[in-house]
DNA sequence: TACCGAATGTCCATCGTTGACATGCGGCTG
DNA sequence: CAGCCGCATGTCAACGATGGACATTCGGTA
C-alpha cells in the first residue's frame, strides 16, 4: 500500500517546485498554460488530491465545512431539514457534519463539542438540551451559530422557525368561520416550544371566536403512556364533545385518523403537518416545507461566515392551509354563537 | 474577537511545556495528578479545545470521519439509511460528512473528490454514476469503498443491499398460492438494479407457478412520463387484465392505490416498500428496515477501517412479506391453471 | 541599452499537535 | 555506593500546504 502523493511529489515528478503546483491549486499567482499542464497531467497520474487537512490547518482553521446537529435520527422532518441544510451548503461549496444527539439532552454538548473540535464554520442546531448557555464561548470565537425549529436557551443566536403560532391559528380561524366552537386540540407528547407555539395559536383564534376557555378541550399529551387515539376518545366520550379536532402534529393526526375511521361521528378534522397520503384521504392540513426550513438555515449559515456583522435574527417560515374535505365539514345543528 | 487558545497558550499559563499539555489530551503517557489537574484547570479558563485538524495531519491523515454520498437528497429512503449509518458511526466514535450527487451521475465524481480531499477513513456510496472505477486509485490507497442499495460498476468493494430478488419471489409466491396466475408488475422508473432484481424475482415465481412468459403484464416505466396510475389502467383495461398487482417500489404503490381506488375490480395488490398508512389502509406490502441497511453499511464501514483485510462482502438485508389484506385477496372464479 | 513584467525558483516560517529522543531525579538492587 | 530503572517532563523536528520576501531568467519594449 502506497502513501499518498504530496505536492512534492507531484513537483518532482513534473520537473518543478513544490511552490508552482501550489500556485496551480490555490490559483494564486499566475502559471503558464503549458506548465500548469503538466503538473496536472503528474498530479493525475499519481492519484494527487490536496491535503485539506493541511491548508486548512496552514489557513487558521478555516474549512469548509458546516455541522448539523439534530435530536432523534430517525424523525423524518429532521432529515427533512438537513436536506435543505445540504441543498445550499454543497450549492455554495460547503460540505455537511452531520450528527445526532439521540435525544438525550445530555450528549448535547458532547456531540457538538466533537464537531467544534473540527473547525467547523458553523454550527446549525436543533437544540434539545435545556440550556445552550455552554456555547457562549465558541460564538465569542466568531463561529455562527443557528438553531433550528425552536429558539435556544440562554444564549444569543439566530433562529428560524417555522410560523407555529399562525398556522395553527388560520386553521381554527377556518373551523370558527364554519360554526364550529367547540374544537379539540390533540398532541403528542412533544417539543415544548412548538407544541406551545401551536397551542396559543389555537387558543388566539377560539378567543377571536368568542370562546374564553378551551382547556376542557385541550389534550397535552404530557404523559407518553397516553396515546392520541386514547385522547381523541375520551375527548369524544366526554359530556361536552368537540365538533372539530385540530392536531398538535403528524403523530397526533395520525391517532386522531385512526380513531374517527372507527367511530360514527362526522367530525371536522385539521391536522398539523402534511404527509403523503393526505391528499388521497381528503384530510386537510397545515402544511409547511421543512426542507425550506433547512434552506433558510443553510443560507443564513453562509451569510453569516461570509459577513459576520449584523444583529440576530428570527426567520419564520410560513405554513399553508390546504383545505382537502376532512376541516371543510360545517358545523352541526343550529349555529353555537 | 480573540484567535483560539491552542495547546500552547494553556501550557503558558499552566506553567508546563505544550507536550506535557498534549499528553494530557492524547493520553498517550503518565502525567502526575498534580499536573494534569492544573492543565485542566487552565484549559478550561481559555475555552481549550484541542484542534482535530492540526492533530490528524500530524498522525498521517488519520481523521475519524466517514463520507456518505447519496443521491437525490429529498429521497426518504436514503435519509432512513443515513440514520443507520450514522448510528453506528457515532457509536464508534466517527462522524459523518454527508454530501448527495443530486441524481445527477457527472456530480458523482466531484462530490466524492471533495471528501476524499477531506482524508474521510472510509467512503460509503449510494452509487449514481455508471462508472466507479474513478475510485480504483483510493482503493489502492487502502480507503474502505462500500455501495449500498446497489453494487458499483467497474469497481471491487463491499456491497450492502436489499434482498429484492427474495422478497419479491416471496411475493409473487403468496399470490400464486391464492390461486392468482395474471399478475401485474408496475413500477416507477427507478434504479436499474433494484429494477431487475425485483422483477427478476416476479418473473422467478411466476415461472414457478407455470407461467413462463409475463410480459404482457410487466409495465416497467421506463418513460418518465408515464405515470403509474396509467399503468395500471392501460393494465386492467386490456384484453387480458391480471387479477392481481404487484409494485416496484413506493411511488408505484402510490400511484396503484389511487387508480385501484377509482375502480370497481377488486384486485390483490402487494407493495415494494413500506409506508405508514399502509397499516391503517391494510395494504399488504414487502416491508424492509432501510434503517438497518445503514447500520449493516456503517459496522463494515468500522471492520473495514479497523482491519483492512478479507475479501470483498456482499451482504443482503431480508425483507418481510406483512400481509395486511390487500395482497389476500384470492383469485376470482375456477382457478386458472 | 536599460528596464519591465511574467513565470518560476529558493528559502524559511507557519498553522497546532505529536512522535522520537533526551534529561533529571529519586529509589531500588547487589 | 555504583549502576540501573522508570517516571515526569522537556526539546526538537515533522506532518503537508502555503505565504512572504526575494532572486533569477527571458522575451519584449521604450
Amino acid at each position: 500500500m502506497q502513501p499518498r502523493a504530496t505536492l512534492h511529489d507531484v513537483a518532482r515528478l513534473a520537473g518543478v517546485s513544490a511552490k508552482t503546483v501550489s500556485r496551480v491549486y490555490s490559483g494564486s499567482s499566475s502559471v503558464s498554460p503549458e506548465t500548469r499542464e503538466r503538473i496536472l497531467e503528474a498530479a493525475k497520474r499519481l492519484h494527487f488530491r490536496p491535503n485539506t487537512l493541511a491548508r486548512n490547518l496552514r489557513q487558521g482553521g478555516k474549512t469548509a465545512t458546516v455541522a448539523f446537529v439534530m435530536g432523534d435520527i430517525r424523525n423524518p422532518f429532521y432529515f427533512q431539514v438537513a436536506a435543505g441544510i445540504e441543498q445550499e451548503l454543497t450549492k455554495n461549496g460547503f460540505t455537511m457534519l452531520l450528527a445526532s444527539t439521540g435525544d438525550a439532552p445530555e450528549s448535547e454538548p458532547v456531540v457538538v463539542d466533537a464537531l467544534l473540535r473540527q473547525l467547523v464554520r458553523a454550527l446549525v442546531l436543533i437544540p434539545i438540551a435545556g440550556d445552550q448557555s455552554y456555547l457562549e464561548g465558541e460564538r465569542h470565537l466568531g463561529t455562527p451559530i443557528i438553531t433550528v425549529d425552536r429558539p435556544a436557551n440562554d444564549l444569543v443566536a439566530d433562529t428560524v422557525v417555522l410560523a407555529n403560532r399562525s398556522g395553527m391559528a388560520e386553521a381554527v380561524r377556518s373551523l370558527t368561520a364554519l360554526g364550529h366552537r367547540r374544537i379539540g386540540f390533540i398532541s403528542n407528547p412533544s417539543e415544548m416550544y412548538t407544541l406551545t407555539e401551536r397551542l396559543a395559536g389555537y387558543r388566539q383564534a377560539l378567543a377571536e371566536a368568542g370562546v374564553a376557555d378551551s382547556s376542557s378541550w385541550e389534550r397535552l399529551g404530557n404523559d407518553r403512556a397516553i396515546s392520541p387515539e386514547s385522547q381523541v376518545r375520551s375527548l369524544l366520550d366526554s359530556d361536552d364533545p368537540p365538533t372539530a379536532i385540530v392536531t398538535g402534529n403528524n403523530r397526533a393526526t395520525m391517532g386522531a385518523l385512526r380513531e374517527l375511521k372507527a367511530r360514527p361521528e362526522e367530525i371536522a378534522l385539521i391536522g398539523f403537518d402534511d404527509f403523503e397520503l393526505a391528499e388521497m384521504l381528503g384530510i386537510s392540513v397545515v402544511a409547511h416545507d421543512p426542507i425550506e426550513l433547512g434552506r433558510a438555515a443553510g443560507r443564513l449559515a453562509i451569510e453569516r461566515i461570509e459577513h459576520h456583522a449584523g444583529p440576530t435574527r428570527l426567520i419564520e417560515i410560513p405554513t399553508r392551509l390546504v383545505k382537502r374535505g376532512s376541516g371543510e365539514i360545517p358545523a352541526p345543528g343550529p349555529r353555537a354563537d
